[in-house]
RNA sequence: CGGGGCGUAGCACAGUUGGUAGCGCGCGGCGUUUGGGACGCCGAGGUCGCAGGUUCAAGUCCUGUCGCCCCGACCA
């Protein structure tokens, strides 16, 4: 990508709306931009990122045997009444919309009944058992109140994946198979080390739910956790009867701030049961199909990383996050040519400072705030070892790569 | 939804007792510059969130309304 081809530009202000670091330099950067509190549209660096950490989703969830799909935002309120989810008491963070013939529509805040309902021309037998569905889709809640730059929002992409099993016994395998692909998916956006597996309040099938927590300052969220870490829980369940299950002692637990970003949850028969999805056994009974519904907050995941991951000098993506994985620039006439010379047939990975007119001191600053994993200096110093010097944006350590060797790289 | 703060140029802000709106960044032009956000000169850009009201006169005072931020409550 060349840098002019950016319609985006650097900020050297942060926006007064924002007070968390890393919202500010997403909207510094140019990859974020404000619409609304809680509103926000992803413009291309941002995209790139959102992307990339779906593609990271996406794999770990294919690989448990899930299947993509993507269902619509504007929602029936059938299923909705059926499972007693459209009343706005007992809902109220639903967005309506209405329709120009009359009647009203919602705006998805999330899929268990719509799905359900859908999975009712699928699944009639045990031999149509298990099912796995999961989207990449946009959610509306229209909360009270947004913060935290794009942590909260009412407008935000949720990957939501939904199981559809035989029974307890086979959604519990499924279940821990979810929690697994979980962990690695963390792991590979680089909040592996900072996110733990919680106990959350359950429901009616399940005594507790699941919640991945990433520790950081921003979060909404406070998690308390033994010495190892081996027990870790949330702040709503910490009470006496839970304490005992989880056979740990009030005082030797301590707590930190977090952000949520994933659920897994139990449903059992609660929706499938109002709707009426069920199967015929092997022996011709009817029973209702043991549901379980599982949220990564895709939008979120890029706020909390940014927040995590910046420093004093603006955003640092992890490799496989990152927009691009280069940025490329080059210091006089010379260095500038060179930089085109290498740049070229490596637009998907390398973002060139093709901006002839600005100072390098200038590039240096916007290549600390946009954040790519490495910055490429090609420069009278560099050109004269033939080399180019190559800085990681994380530790700040330079090293000078033969040009020959940093082509291959490229390749 | 309770409490607090705030809406003035693309961004960040100033604007005194009410008297025809300003600085910085950014943007356009010319020139000088090019290893950590350069410099000089010239220039463009605002119905002061919106709607009423008071007044000879409103960015400024009053009422309403919309929006934004923070704390709290809320968040299967």
């Amino acid at each position: 990508m060349r840098y002019k081809h950016f319609f985006t530009k650097t900020l050297r202000a942060a926006p007064k709306d924002e007070t968390a670091r890393g919202a500010q330099y997403l909207m510094r950067a140019g990859y974020v931009y404000k619409e609304l509190a809680g509103v926000y549209d992803y413009l291309p660096l941002g995209l790139r990122v959102i992307e990339n950490i779906k593609q990271i989703v996406r794999e770990e969830l294919d690989k448990i045997g899930s299947q993509e799909l993507l269902m619509s935002t504007l929602q029936n309120p059938e299923p909705w009444q059926k499972t007693d989810r459209w009343d706005i008491e007992k809902m109220d963070i639903w967005f309506r919309t209405t329709l120009a013939a009359g009647g009203e529509l919602g705006l998805a805040p999330t899929h268990e009944e719509p799905l359900t309902n859908l999975m009712k021309t699928y699944i009639s037998s045990y031999k149509d058992l298990p099912a796995y569905p999961y989207q990449f889709q946009t959610k509306f809640r229209n909360e009270l109140r947004a913060k935290s730059g794009i942590m909260r929002t009412r407008e935000f992409i949720m990957k939501d994946l939904y199981s559809f099993s035989l029974d307890r016994e086979s959604h519990q395998k499924f279940y821990d198979e979810v929690a697994e692909a979980y962990k690695k998916i963390y792991i590979r956006l680089g909040i592996g080390d900072d996110t733990y597996q919680t106990f959350a309040s359950g429901g009616v099938f399940c005594k507790y739910s699941h919640e991945f927590q990433t520790i950081t300052e921003v979060g909404e969220d406070l998690i308390w956790f033994n010495e190892d870490k081996s027990v870790v829980l949330n702040d709503e369940v910490l009470n006496d009867e839970v304490l005992k299950d989880l056979g740990v002692k009030r005082e030797e637990l301590k707590s930190a701030k977090a952000a949520e970003v994933g659920n897994i949850f139990t449903l059992g028969t609660k929706y499938s049961g109002a709707i009426g999805l069920e199967y015929d056994t092997k022996d011709g009974k009817k029973e209702p199909v043991f549901m379980g519904s599982y949220g990564i907050g895709v939008s979120r995941l890029m706020g909390v990383i940014a927040e995590k991951m910046c420093d004093d000098k603006g955003l640092v993506w992890p490799e496989h996050l990152a927009p691009y994985k280069y940025y490329l620039m080059g210091i006089g006439d010379e260095g500038m040519q060179k930089a085109e010379e290498l740049y070229a047939g490596h637009e998907e990975t390398v973002l060139i400072d093709d901006r002839a007119e600005v100072h390098p001191g200038e590039k240096f600053a916007d290549a600390d705030l946009l954040g790519m994993p490495y910055r490429v200096v090609i420069s009278e110093n560099s050109l004269k070892e033939d080399s180019v010097e190559v800085t990681d944006r994380k530790t700040g350590e330079t090293k000078l790569i033969k040009t020959a060797d940093f082509a291959k790289e490229l390749a």
